[in-house]
DNA sequence: AAAAATAATAAGGAAAACCTAACAATATAA
DNA sequence: TTATATTGTTAGGTTTTCCTTATTATTTTT
């Protein structure tokens, strides 16, 4: 198994556990990563001996605390690059996410730290997601998803979820809804979960769906 | 034949005919790359079946205009890598070769002419090796092999033409023989070519073989 | 021109990472 | 609780991209 494909497995049950809880189904992972469940199960298997995984038949998989690690690493190496991306090349948190992707790979660890010095060690990505500190912990979670907050109430947005869909990224940009914004949440619809946000000037209404990607910290 | 696997033997190739001449031959490449001759000769077939290469058996190979481009698009992302790793990263000149090969083959165009822009377009790496600019043009070549400088002339380093040995950029370093300072030539010995080179305040020897990856710019 | 050295090819193989089809286990619904 | 549907695994096969070894072709040297 090559690095590249060890690295994308392990990454994509990471994502999984977080989205679908752990341990994750092989049929999930089959239909992210576009491939057969034959060969998930074959590759699972690999991953297993090699201690990245733990691996129960018609069950499931879930990270060890060696594949943790290797995750989180790459992690923090992909969300460092973002920084830069974004905050040094001009490039829009939209699109930074791809362009880490490809660096974070092949990032070595001298180079991820002198990195971390030369950004000042951020604690959070463009999307403000935290990046694993160079012991590799991260912060406790602080943010709630905007369901979570009560109508009328004040709150800043802390973290857009969903990095990858640079679709999603950009419709939230053009309603306003970025890291960081002061918003009000002005109805919540009993009935499918749509919420009415006020952000700066304007009030749009966001999916239940679309709202469950926004996090936000209730003002003091 | 992957991506990777191409750029390898395009970017080899190029090397090899600054180094030894065109066309360069299946054995020089099956030395550098550490593979067999046998598995050289099938990939040339198959870099001549798309275009990047002439290859003519039992005569040797060179580089065709597409595949010369190939190669001036990855110079340019290494040697831009290898300005912001030295200049904002800080990491040595001595170093940042190897850092550099990683990132170049994972940067995408975007983020190539990002980072051009960012850091202000440099003509040259921190070797001194010219940047190809982004229509992926050279500059006329400007400097001339130590051993070319009269006995006397004063003169500045303008560029080392070996990036990839560490062990010898760190000697130079120590000898006060990187790119930008301003020597002398005290003496060259015309048996076994030996150069006696004074920097800065102290006078060292460098062999024939260290002198000729030497290229300077005489002091007007 | 023959011998020696070098280069190219052919044959065969290994490993990675997929696949499909058949079978086995588990979950669900009647 | 049995039948049915869903999900997962196994077995065996394919493709790609490399490899080595042995043989054949060409070039160079004597």
């Amino acid at each position: 198994m090559s690095r590249q494909t060890i690295e994308e497995y392990l990454e994509t049950i990471k994502t999984l556990e977080e989205m679908e809880g752990s341990p994750v189904r092989t049929s999930s992972l089959a239909r992210v990563l576009t491939v057969s469940p034959a060969s998930v199960s074959e590759m699972l298997q690999r991953l297993s001996e090699k201690g990245m995984v733990r691996y129960t038949p018609y069950s499931g998989v879930s990270l060890t605390e060696k594949g943790l690690q290797q995750v989180l690493k790459l992690t923090r190496r992909h969300r460092l690059w973002e920084v830069f991306l974004n905050r040094h090349l001009g490039i829009g948190w939209e699109e930074v996410y791809d362009e880490a992707c490809n660096l974070e790979h092949n990032t070595s660890g001298m180079v991820a730290e002198k990195l971390a010095n030369y950004l000042g060690n951020p604690a959070v990505c463009p999307h403000g997601s935290p990046i694993p500190d160079e012991n590799l912990r991260l912060p406790e979670k602080s943010g709630t998803p905007i369901a979570n907050l009560e109508t009328g109430k004040k709150a800043k947005i802390t973290r857009i979820t969903n990095e990858i869909n640079s679709e999603l990224l950009h419709y939230l940009t053009g309603l306003g809804i970025v890291p960081g914004a002061e918003i009000e949440v002005i109805e919540k619809a009993s009935f499918d979960g749509t919420i009415t946000i006020k952000a700066g000037e304007s009030i749009k209404a966001v999916s239940a769906e679309v709202a469950s990607f926004i996090e936000v910290e209730p003002a003091n």
